[in-house]
DNA sequence: ATCCTATACCTTGTTGCGTTATGTACATGG
DNA sequence: CCATGTACATAACGCAACAAGGTATAGGAT
């Protein structure tokens, strides 16, 4: 139903979706994919082999940070924060969004589409 | 001066550019370059040996057609248009794009950024 | 004459990353 | 007892941007 996104867009928009949830509070991996589902009306359905690599690296660079934590289920869980450095990249990566953005609409307003 | 746009993010809107550059009419490589440049107000600035291999892959998958054409001043150019299919995968992406940005401005507002 | 810049195209090696598949482990419902 | 859901992880594969290099012509500056 939901028309699927294509991979390149998966790649640009897993950094800024994953800081942005994480700038509304503590989340963890699972979580996370069932928030982009329902962020995106169904359209976006990430993998898991994609997302916890994306946190590997978003963790290793200091954009956000991670700490176990055991559910009373007995369940583990890494719940990330947010950092500084994290919030910075956020930041940036809404205005690389928003540029593209214009240029796009700048060339579909100029075609006409 | 203007913030250059990260990696994932170039992947991610070459195809749509590309086409909808080609929406408007034909055009060449050469071309493309400086009109990505002057939509994106200098912030999206394509290195060259990114865009060939974009121009022959969709060439290589029908979405645009190419032709060569020589100018006065004796210099060759491949000029280029949009197929059909071309037409629809526009469409598609347009519609992905747009999927996108709605889901992060989704994310963006919880977080009351 | 020589050099630099602009025009105009192309390709190769390196690196990064999504996808697919697989694995571990616990809890719950049928 | 077994399938599904929860929750995390990694490995092989393929694709694509990036940096760097190459070919070629034209025009202006030194």
């Amino acid at each position: 139903m939901a028309a699927p996104v294509y991979r390149e867009l998966i790649a640009a928009s897993s950094r800024p979706m994953v800081l942005s949830i994480l700038a509304g509070g503590e989340s963890y991996g699972y979580q996370m994919l069932k928030q982009v589902k329902l962020l995106s009306g169904g359209s976006v359905d990430w993998s898991d082999g994609m997302l916890y690599p994306v946190l590997h690296r978003l963790e290793r660079d200091g954009l956000i940070a991670g700490r176990w934590q055991l559910t009373d289920a007995g369940r583990r869980r890494k719940y990330y924060r947010l950092t500084d450095r994290g919030k910075r990249q956020l930041s940036r990566d809404r205005a690389s969004w928003r540029t593209l953005t214009t240029a796009l609409e700048a060339a579909w307003g100029e075609a006409h589409v």
